[in-house]
DNA sequence: GGTTTCCGTTCGGTTGTACTGAACAATGTC
DNA sequence: GACATTGTTCAGTACAACCGAACGGAAACC
């Protein structure tokens, strides 16, 4: 009978293409990594394995091994969801990961509620970037994560993982209160071409959509904060030193503090959550994924 | 993720009943049994058994994480198979469990095809009597199984195994060589009302059938050698000791060393072979049972 | 009612093996 | 050619699975 943590491995071997990077994923040594495969290898006796320059590749039937682990992998998962599914109380831990920008004002209210309505239901979030957290939870690491996408920023599609759309965020100007208001949008937002901006970092999905719809209206954004916290650009924007682009759900119902205008064709980023396939019947997940729209439809009527 | 070891324990429970039995089963004792199942109610995070009386009742928990370990552990032996697939060369090994009269001739003949087609390929054959011989099939003690079936004595039914018919073995009475030959089956069988009886031991469904078939024809028989050996029973005819019941398999092409007179209704046992659902598809499966039905049809061309 | 038998659990003590860190060879990159 | 990275090997370690023995409980036996 296969060893489950040896064929563990070797699917996060297929995920992440070197044993290094499945050492670190699962937190183990190299050595180790490379022993159990070496055990797994003559479990099953024949290669898995064929190295390849400084790296690993898979034979033909480490391939066939990786697809049955997978499936192997999900059925042990689902044991678990089905006998959770079975209990009336919802109970066990759901470890959320949290795009940084994406939850904010989101997560409070949700775990307040989850608190008091399955008090036996214990949440962690972590929080990470968008790309680390949909591969964590392919892995495990993670069993839920809330994201977000801008329009035509598509996210590389994780076939095991399902997605379900929370809410539709408004993203708007913001500029320093008490500014004009303009009445149109693109002008506007072309009107803001030689004031200072603050946006999110370089490699951001955010980052990289703000400065396309700048150039679309014609201009090239002067950058001159780069800052990840939403809040530390409110800060900057009501101080008069930046402006900005904000989304909607970063007042959570509160009044703004800095002055709101529409952008052009009105853009909208999507708030979405995403599970496991096997995991998303979860109760605990259910539940969460119950909470969080809640809280969405609550702060944002849609 | 659930530890598999312990899953299995568990699905054997359900098998065997009680914690002692799967200790001896999976030669464990008992106290490593008890340890590793609550180590599971650890994992799992509620009770799956229950104290009744001296043994223990499966939650209904408990038979839910039941029904998906049996799923687990056959993708886990299916992830084998698999991979055996993808290989040209038949090689791994087989573990048949023999009901000892059922093969007797059947088995060199197959064990030597065997080897020179598939030099890769280990075959262990280990003798058993066919109740233990099933169910340790499905615990995976063994991967296929040659048993007997005798008419009207059906076995208890594996759902989790298949069955292939090898061949129909006729039963005829055997008695001292030179006796005068007599036309009628029922006659010849009513002859020996007064003879002494060879058959094998109570208990074994040969025995149940061979009274049955005696009381039919209007007589109780004296049995007065209960041997299993059936070459033992070809002895003790031979020397004019006792007559008995043999089938033809025993001669294996051979002219017979006794005289054989046809039984009424001409009765045939079934020898057939019996493996996991999930590890038929297997190479190596596949080729000891091509070879036993080439040596089957050699010995009796049905 | 007492004895026996079979069950499952608990408790120290032992052993196997999965793990680590360091040193290594091989490959690719600057 | 120096350096970074990858995977392997080796000796040592630490944890957890395992065992034997002793125990308490429940049924079956006389």
């Amino acid at each position: 009978m296969l060893d489950v943590n040896r064929l563990r491995m070797l699917v996060e071997l297929s995920r992440r293409g070197t044993l290094s990077a499945v050492a670190d994923a699962l937190s183990y040594s190299k050595a180790s990594v490379s022993q159990q495969l070496s055990a797994l290898e003559r479990e099953v006796g024949v290669p898995l394995l064929r190295r390849v320059g400084r790296g690993v590749q898979f034979t033909p039937q480490g391939n066939v091994l990786v697809a049955e682990a997978i499936g192997i992998l999900d059925q042990l998962e689902h044991a678990e969801v089905a006998v959770a599914e079975s209990l009336t109380e919802v109970t066990g831990t759901v470890h959320i990961a949290v795009f940084q920008s994406a939850a904010h004002s989101l997560l409070p209210r949700t775990l307040d509620s989850l608190r008091s309505e399955h008090p036996a239901l214990r949440v962690e979030v972590t929080e990470c970037d968008p790309e680390t957290g949909l591969v964590g939870v392919s892995s495990r690491d993670y069993d839920l994560i809330l994201a977000e996408q801008y329009p035509g920023r598509t996210r590389p599609i994780h076939a095991d993982l399902d997605r379900v759309v929370l809410a539709h965020d408004a993203i708007v100007l913001a500029r320093r209160p008490g500014d004009a208001p303009v009445s149109d949008a693109v002008d506007a937002l072309r009107a803001t071409r030689d004031e200072p901006w603050v946006l999110e970092p370089a490699g951001t999905a955010s980052r990289a959509w703000a400065e396309q719809l700048c150039r679309t209206a014609g201009f090239e954004p002067d950058v001159r904060f780069e800052v990840a916290d939403l809040t530390a650009h409110v800060r900057l924007i009501h101080a008069g030193l930046a402006v900005g682009l904000l989304p909607e759900l970063v007042w959570a119902g509160d009044t703004p503090s800095v002055d709101l205008a529409p952008l052009p064709e009105a853009p909208r980023r999507e708030i979405f959550s995403s599970a496991r396939r096997v995991s998303a019947a979860a109760p605990s997940i259910r539940a969460v994924r119950a909470a969080l729209a809640d809280a969405a439809a609550h702060i944002l009527p849609d």
